[in-house]
RNA sequence: GCCGGGAUGGUGGAAUGGUAAACGCAGCGGACUCAAAAUCCGCCGGUCGCAAGACCUUGCGAGUUCGAGUCUCGCUCCCGGUACCA
């Protein structure tokens, strides 16, 4: 019987098809258990990121069902977006035909891969039966304030033709087209996700067990939360006060100078009138002319200022300091002003030396002479206060309280928190994507479409632009509408959603796929929701994984759903690479995976992206490593189809004691059992599938060792039938097309994909016969062999008569003897 | 700079304080074959030794422990994230 895998795999597809074989359902007493993958973005061909993706994903979940789980394993389309647009432009096809297209091919890739999808809840964002829910969202967002309007500078990609969330610039860089990001002023749509930091922080704690502590620091550090102090400085004219944030008040005293922003609203005020007013006006100017050029978060630049004409008072020391335009200074944070302490502050420290301003060391580290004089770099580490009047002596934390206390008492500051973290602008200036459901009118202002209303459709009729400018605000017919409140002629918003908001619920979706009249049926919601095992790539870890923990509370505090976290536990798998760079199609290092399953089959492929490396690990594509993985498979299918007509029918552990009547049988259990509890707990409590599949591949090579021995007897075979049909089983998750034709092949009862995953039994792995290790001083000395029941003094000593110990231990007293049970015997000489 | 992760044979990687190198890949030897491929069986960290065995070996240096790849401390290098965030 020739191994075929085309066949065979096309066969048990058509099977899964028919059958529906895997669908989830609610209800029905099993335990729920909801797996997901990342849905991708049909960009037209799935790529070997996507087979490991879902490869792990398809282990889990056939896993889980053969546990006895209800498992829920969707698939979708992450749908809107900009290739579709380009390649609308492009190729002169509407983005639409282009996405669909796109699906329809992809569907066909990831079927022919037999994963276990339920195909029966598959969505697709860019359908109108979808992002109606999402406008429906926004209308609720804004009615609770969730959703608003600003004017502010905006990141801005000139080759997207459209603005950028900051989550969405990556090294001053458009994550999607890698190009320099600038800054634009405009009217925008955002969510209040700072309203959540507080939130969104805290129940990081949650999390804890289930995702990757990278993961987590990484969000914990763009969200960003720093502890401090506000601070008044009033203007030496009198004339009003810069307030400052900073972490460290408890270095006021050390503050001799004061920068602000070149955007600071005081900054008028401050320089009419002086003899700076002109520089200060053209080194702003000058600023916000290389802002926009260059990008935000490139490297640092050196440090420059103009000193404003202006002063203000230390409200500690009583100075006057005077203040800066300082070109480090972001307008976005904090309060846009900044206290200057040059000798605890490296930036300071900068400015001061090249501006030649005054510094006063105040904090000093425990045995440290840190004078201005011989300091080459500022001091910010702990330590105790000096040069601070009533303060001096005092640790610098506890300073830090007194300080605010003061502040506090006397109505000069307060305690403060700042976050990193800032709104999500959510307006795309493009034309593939989810209207906002907004109406302008000359008469009653900005008034939201009224939810009956919905879903405001995205006109397929248009004519897109070279360009990419969108074509919206050139279609009459979509833009020309009623005002719900007035009823006179008002005008549509223009901008689409950004991507991110529809895979920020996606995962909810699929929970009611079908659902016409609701986003969601609540009852499946509370029943399958937070998904149990989320899996996809880690360039997600702040971006769409942030955006999903917002959007689930913010749809929770408009009543939609009763959920806090969305993933309750997140695998974030690693890289295919080739050559040891990522596979890319302009570095022309890519393997197709279509062609893989030509030459191999789909089976072949899924082992090799399991076994070639953990799952969270990177891994290079080799063609000896597929090739091995293929060997694997064929051999597989070699012992069975050699034992196909000889065995009985048998489950997965179904011999017993008193079929195991010859050392070989015995040994044979053994095994069995021994490689499912390994195979077992690697899949379920480590994800470890590379070591999975080497316990099974360890069974194998031992059946093919006692195969001809145990076809002499009827309980040889039954033995045989039982381990070969664990074989099986376990290997189902992984390759499930050739285990389905060769349970089939062998007689055995049912489908392998429906069997359950085999228990092993505590008995069958008590062996009669024990290996104990003797070491001398930690050191490997010699093996005993003794009876299970051998007694742990008789143990010791065996292990003391062993030859090659008695040599080690000769003329020397024995202090300890240490007996790790069934394992080990350590003697302690000396 | 700060935060996180990592470093084990020729190679991908095993080892949940207890036999370091499981299972693969590559390589070598044997069987089968007219021959080759495929397949099956065996060997495969280093040094010394006829052998029994001894010594060395998990990036470097210390420590805890009867026992450390694994735990602790200090370094080196690599990867990822992030950065005038006050």
């Amino acid at each position: 019987m020739k191994y075929n895998p085309q066949e065979i795999e096309n066969k048990w597809q058509s099977v899964w098809n028919e059958e529906d074989a895997f669908n989830a359902s609610y209800g029905g007493g099993k335990p729920h258990f909801y797996c997901l993958e990342m849905f991708p973005y049909p960009s037209g061909n799935i790529h070997m990121g996507h087979v490991r993706n879902y490869s792990i994903g398809d282990v889990l979940a056939r896993f889980k069902r053969m546990q006895g789980y209800n498992v829920l394993h969707p698939m979708g389309w992450d749908a809107f977006g900009l290739p579709a647009e380009n390649a609308a432009i492009q190729n002169n096809i509407h983005p639409a035909k282009w996405t669909y297209a796109n699906i329809d091919n992809m569907r066909k890739q990831l079927k022919r891969l037999g994963y276990s999808y339920d195909w029966k809840t598959e969505i697709a964002t860019c359908h109108p039966d979808y992002y109606r829910w999402e406008q429906l969202f926004f209308l609720h967002f804004y009615e609770k304030g969730i959703a608003y309007r600003k004017k502010a500078a905006q990141n801005w990609c000139p080759k997207c033709n459209t603005v950028l969330a900051n989550e969405q610039v990556i090294e001053g860089e458009c994550w999607r087209c890698d190009s320099k990001v600038e800054q634009k002023e405009l009217t925008q749509w955002f969510l209040r996700i700072t309203d959540y930091a507080d939130e969104l922080l805290a129940d990081l704690d949650k999390l804890t067990d289930g995702w990757p502590e990278r993961v987590l620091t990484m969000q914990k550090n763009w969200i960003g939360k720093s502890i401090g102090a506000e601070i008044e400085f009033e203007l030496a004219e009198g004339n009003g006060a810069i307030r400052v944030f900073s972490t460290r008040q408890d270095t006021v005293f050390g503050a001799t100078f004061m920068s602000i922003s070149g955007e600071h609203p005081l900054l008028e005020q401050l320089i009419k009138g002086k003899e700076q007013e002109a520089a200060v006006r053209a080194f702003v100017e000058k600023l916000r002319l290389e802002a926009q050029k260059n990008a935000v978060g490139a490297e640092a630049i050196e440090k420059e200022g103009i000193f404003t004409g202006s002063y203000c008072k230390n409200p500690f020391t009583g100075d006057l300091m005077p203040i800066f335009v300082a070109n480090f200074v972001l307008a976005g944070y904090g309060t846009g002003a900044v206290m200057a302490v040059p000798a605890h502050d490296q930036r300071d420290f900068d400015f001061a030396k090249k501006y030649n301003l005054p510094m006063r060391v105040v904090v000093q580290p425990k045995d440290g002479d840190l004078t201005i004089e011989n300091m080459t770099e500022a001091y910010s580490g702990q330590g105790i206060m000096q040069n601070s009047g009533e303060y001096d002596g005092l640790d610098n934390e506890t300073a830090k309280g007194r300080i605010a206390d003061w502040l506090e008492s006397n109505n000069k500051g307060k305690r403060t928190v700042t976050w990193r973290l800032r709104d999500w602008n959510i307006s795309r200036q493009r034309y593939w994507g989810a209207p906002i459901p907004m109406i302008y009118c000359d008469k009653c202002g900005v008034v939201p479409e009224k939810a009956e209303n919905l879903p405001v459709v995205l006109p397929m009729d248009v004519q897109t632009h070279p360009d990419g400018r969108s074509p919206l605000p050139d279609t009459p017919e979509f833009y020309r509408c009623t005002c719900p409140k007035c009823g006179g002629e008002a005008r549509r918003e223009t901008d689409t959603m950004d991507t991110f908001v529809e895979s920020s619920w996606y995962f909810a979706r699929y929970t009611g796929a079908r659902e016409e009249d609701r986003a969601f049926n609540p009852e499946a919601v509370k029943s399958w929701l937070p998904v149990d095992q989320y899996i996809g790539g880690v360039e997600h870890a702040i971006l769409h994984l942030l955006y999903s923990r917002f959007f689930v509370k913010a749809l929770r505090d408009c009543g939609f759903i009763e959920l806090d976290e969305p993933f309750a536990r997140l695998l974030t798998q690693g890289m295919v690479l080739m050559d040891g760079s990522k596979m890319s199609k302009s570095k022309g290092n890519t393997v197709d995976p279509t062609s893989m399953i030509a030459k191999y089959g789909a089976d072949t492929v899924r082992l090799f992206c399991l076994f070639a490396a953990p799952p969270e690990r990177d891994f290079d594509w080799t063609d000896s490593g597929i090739e091995g993985a293929n060997r694997f498979v064929q051999r597989v299918w070699r012992l069975a189809a050699e034992l196909v007509g000889q065995l009985p029918a048998a489950a997965a552990c179904s011999s017993t004691a008193d079929d195991a009547k010859t050392e070989a049988a015995r040994e044979t259990r053994y095994r069995e059992h021994a490689a499912i509890k390994k195979a077992g707990d690697d899949i379920a409590d480590r994800f470890q599938f590379n070591t999975a599949i080497a316990a099974v591949m360890e069974l194998v090579n031992h059946l093919y060792l006692v195969k001809e021995e145990l076809l002499q007897t009827s309980e040889g075979k039954k033995v045989l039938a039982s381990a070969q049909a664990s074989v099986l089983a376990m290997l189902t998750p992984i390759v499930p097309h050739m285990t389905e034709e060769l349970w089939q092949l062998l007689g055995f009862d049912g489908r392998a994909s429906s069997q359950p995953w085999p228990v092993y039994s505590p008995e069958a792995m008590q062996r009669s016969v024990i290996t104990v290790v003797v070491q001398v001083n930690g050191k490997l000395r010699g093996k005993i062999e003794v009876p299970a029941e051998t007694t742990q003094a008789e143990i010791e000593a065996a292990a003391l008569a062993e030859p090659n110990v008695k040599k080690h231990t000769e003329g020397l007293t024995v202090r300890k003897v240490l007996y790790v049970p069934g394992k080990l015997v350590n003697v302690v000489v000396s």
